[in-house]
DNA sequence: CGGCATCCCTGGGAGC
DNA sequence: TGCTCCCAGGGATGCC
């Protein structure tokens, strides 16, 4: 399921939920879902209160003031369903926290390749919740995390190294010419490296590429210069959009209401294998490219 | 270092 | 209906 707009999504629906509330209750079901989740994790953060959650990437951050940050990243089919009331745990409930309204939200991933840390504060105080209570109310401030906030949070091993936010003013294409120049690798590839932009992941990869009139298969170096010039703004368009629809629901993702992600009618050649491009009539086609399916028009696409 | 394959895990759909 | 096979939104790791 998720990339950078079901992430967000699923952040902007926990937003309302946690921020201020106390946590009563929470319970992991069972000791590691990727890795090891941190032991006595309950006691550590049982009474505290939450701060505003934000994302990078495809991590969700929720702090816990005076204690830390907690982490989540969903994997390939994680979800966050919200409760008013104690809902029954299935097999593929995780973690669930209960707050002091009496909401409860519960991480549910069967595949399990998400996973769960926390950053320990360590003389962080509270800033990251005052900080985010003072971001400024621009027209993209609900998608990002204030540049602070990103600072702090990227020491941490899994965040360590990782890219620009690709809705942020630091991901531009003189940013993306400049980190191409000397790739051979296809740009489709490229663009999911998570290094090089944070969120992008197979299904806006090919999005963006199919706005950009770029072909998955150019390699990355070529894309330097005025290819990145269209590259950066169809990125970015193809994520606003997502946010926007709530996602895209192909197998797992709903947002943690309950209702399902509609960006999956704006699909133009994601999952289109031999239906025809609605732009040129030809046919998408799919190719596998390290391991991963690509779609694409090759008419469009060059 | 760059680029690719492999592996982690479960569920759903296609095909027989 | 039931079985097997293949595929899936991610990404760390290891090998060439």
């Amino acid at each position: 399921m998720p990339e950078l707009p079901e992430v967000e999504t699923v952040k902007q629906a926990l937003v309302p939920v946690v921020t201020g509330q106390v946590i009563r209750t929470l319970r992991l079901a069972r000791p590691d879902l990727r890795w090891p989740m941190p032991k006595g994790l309950s006691n550590k953060v049982e009474g505290r209160e939450m701060g505003m959650p934000y994302r990078r990437g495809k991590y969700i951050l929720l702090p816990v003031k005076n204690a830390g940050t907690l982490l989540i990243h969903l994997g390939m089919s994680g979800a966050i369903r919200i409760h008013s009331t104690q809902p029954d745990f299935g097999t593929h409930d995780h973690v669930a926290m209960q707050m002091s309204s009496g909401n409860w939200w519960v991480f549910r991933d069967p595949r399990r390749f998400g996973h769960l840390d926390f950053i320990a504060e360590e003389g962080m105080s509270d800033a990251p919740d005052a900080l985010s209570s003072s971001v400024s109310p621009d027209t993209q401030a609900d998608a990002l995390a204030s540049a602070d906030q990103i600072d702090r949070i990227d020491t941490h091993w899994l965040l360590a190294g990782m890219g620009p936010e690709p809705l942020s003013n630091h991901f531009n294409a003189l940013y993306l010419s400049e980190a191409a120049r000397t790739r051979s690798m296809p740009i489709k590839t490229f663009l999911l490296d998570q290094k090089i932009v944070a969120g992008i992941g197979n299904i806006y990869a090919c999005e963006a590429l199919f706005r950009a009139g770029i072909s998955p298969k150019r390699q990355a170096r070529t894309v330097a210069g005025k290819r990145a010039e269209k590259l950066v703004p169809a990125i970015q368009s193809v994520l606003q959009d997502a946010i926007a629809q709530g996602g895209t629901s192909l197998r797992d993702h709903v947002q943690p209401g309950g209702e399902i992600g509609y960006f999956v009618q704006s699909l133009s050649v994601y999952g289109r294998a031999g239906e025809s491009c609605f732009t040129c009539g030809d046919m998408v086609k799919q190719i596998r490219q390290s391991g991963r399916s690509t779609f694409y028009c090759s008419s469009c696409q060059r």
